[in-house]
DNA sequence: ATGTCGATTTCGTGC
DNA sequence: GCACGAAGTCGACAT
C-alpha cells in the first residue's frame, strides 16, 4: 500500500463525470491497483476512487503549468478513468501489509432469520416452520410458517422495520393469496425495532407486528455457534 | 489526519458485533475523530470503521500480552465502540489537510431526466412533453407526457430499475387516474437497466418498460452543457 | 431534526 | 457468472 499526501486536483470519467478542485488530500494506492482519495473528514466513503482491478500510470511530461506529475488510473475491466494532477507532494511512503484474514460479523439479518426459524414458537404457541427463503416470482419470502389453526403465515424479517418492509410483505401476501393451495395467507412483520409509521401501515393492512429481542433469542439458542 | 500502519486486531460492538483477527493494516484517524481501518485490497469500504463524531482514547496499561496499546474509539452520539489492539507499530505520521472543497458531479438521475425530457420522442414517435417534475400529493412524477393518441403518460425514471421504482409509479398512476382531466393515464418505467423481477411486476400491472442508452442520449443532445 | 431517495454504492448469497 | 437483497450503508435534499 502506498500513501501519498499531496495537493492535487482530480477528474473522474466513467459512469458519470466528476471533478475535485485543488486541495490537499490523501491518495491511497492499494496492491490491486485501486486508488482512494480521502479528505480529512466525512465518513468512510472517499471523495473519489477507482475500484479494482486497475492500473496506475504516472506521467511527467506535457502537463499543465504547476503540475508535477499526472496519475492516470485506468480500470482494467471498464473504460472508467481517474486523472490526478499532483501539484505538490508532502508525503510518500509504501508499506507491505499482506493479505487480510477479513471480517467476522454477527447479528445481521441472516442470523436473526436462522434464530427465528429455530424458535418459530416465539411468534405464538403452535407455530411450525414450513421453510425459510420461500421463493416466489417476485422474490423470496423470508420465512413461511403455519400457525396453530393451520393457516399459512408469511413472515418478513428486518433488523429495522420501516415502511419498505411492509410494502414488500404486502406484495408477497398479494401473490401468495392467489395460490389456492396456500390461501388464505396472513402476514407477520418481525423486526428488532419497528418504526411507528411502519406499524400503522402494517396494522391497517391486517399485518401483525412482532418486535424481536435478538439477545434473548441468542440466549435461548444454546448452540456453540459463538464468535468469541 | 493521522496515518498508522500497525499489526492489530479489532473488535466492533454497536448495531452488530464484528471482529478482525490479527494482521497488518492501515489505521486512518480523521480530524473529526472518525477512524478507518483499511487492508491492502477490496474496494473503498474499510474493513471496519467508526463514523464521526467520535473520540479516540489510547490505553497503555492493563492490556493483554503482546499488546502495545489499545485504542478505544467511542461514538459521540451512540454507544457504538471500536477497540483496536495494537501489537506492532510500523509507521505513524500526522498531516494537516485543511477543509476540502468537495466533489462536483454530472450524469446522475437529474441529468438523465433532463435529457429524456429534451428527447421525449425516444419513447415513441408522436410523444410530446407536458412537464418534468409534475407534482402530486404523494410526490413528483418524473415526467408527464402525451403519446401519439393524446393519452397522458406518466414516466418514472431510474438509472437502475428495480421493484421499488415500479411501486412508486404504480402509486402515481393510481392517483393520476382519479383525475378526470388526465385519465386514462398509462405508465412507462424507463431506466438504463431494468431488473427482471421489476419487469415482471411492471408488465403485470400494464406498465411499459423502456431501457435507456445514456451515452446515445448524451450524444444526440448537442447542447453546450458540459462540465469541462 | 427528520424522513425520503439516489448511489461510480459495496458486499454477500443463492442459483 | 449473474441477479437480487442487505448494509454499522453514506449523503443530499426537502419538509
Amino acid at each position: 500500500m502506498r500513501l501519498v499526501i499531496a495537493r492535487c486536483s482530480v477528474d473522474y470519467e466513467g459512469r458519470l463525470k466528476a471533478h475535485l478542485p485543488e486541495a490537499t488530500r490523501l491518495l491511497m494506492v492499494k496492491a490491486d491497483g485501486s486508488v482512494l482519495i480521502h479528505s480529512d473528514g466525512g465518513s468512510y466513503k472517499p471523495l473519489n476512487w477507482m475500484s479494482p482491478p486497475a492500473t496506475l500510470r504516472v506521467l511527467h511530461e506535457g502537463l499543465d503549468d504547476g503540475v508535477i506529475e499526472q496519475w492516470v488510473v485506468q480500470s482494467a475491466k471498464t473504460d472508467d478513468r481517474l486523472l490526478i494532477n499532483v501539484l505538490e507532494n508532502f508525503h510518500d511512503t509504501a508499506h507491505d501489509l499482506g493479505v487480510d484474514p477479513g471480517l467476522i460479523k454477527d447479528g445481521v439479518e441472516a442470523d436473526l432469520q436462522r434464530l427465528l426459524a429455530d424458535q418459530i414458537e416465539t411468534l405464538g404457541s403452535g407455530f411450525s416452520l414450513i421453510r425459510r427463503e420461500y421463493f416466489t416470482a417476485i422474490g423470496p419470502v423470508d420465512i413461511l410458517a403455519r400457525d396453530a389453526n393451520g393457516t399459512t403465515v408469511a413472515i418478513e424479517l428486518k433488523r429495522r422495520g420501516d415502511i419498505d418492509g411492509v410494502e414488500q410483505l404486502t406484495r408477497y401476501l398479494e401473490l401468495l393469496n392467489r395460490d389456492p393451495l396456500l390461501a388464505p395467507v396472513r402476514g407477520i412483520f418481525a423486526a428488532q425495532q419497528i418504526k411507528p409509521q411502519a406499524r400503522v401501515l402494517a396494522t391497517d393492512r391486517g399485518i401483525d407486528c412482532v418486535t424481536l429481542d435478538y439477545d434473548a433469542m441468542r440466549g435461548v439458542d444454546d448452540s456453540a455457534s459463538r464468535l468469541f
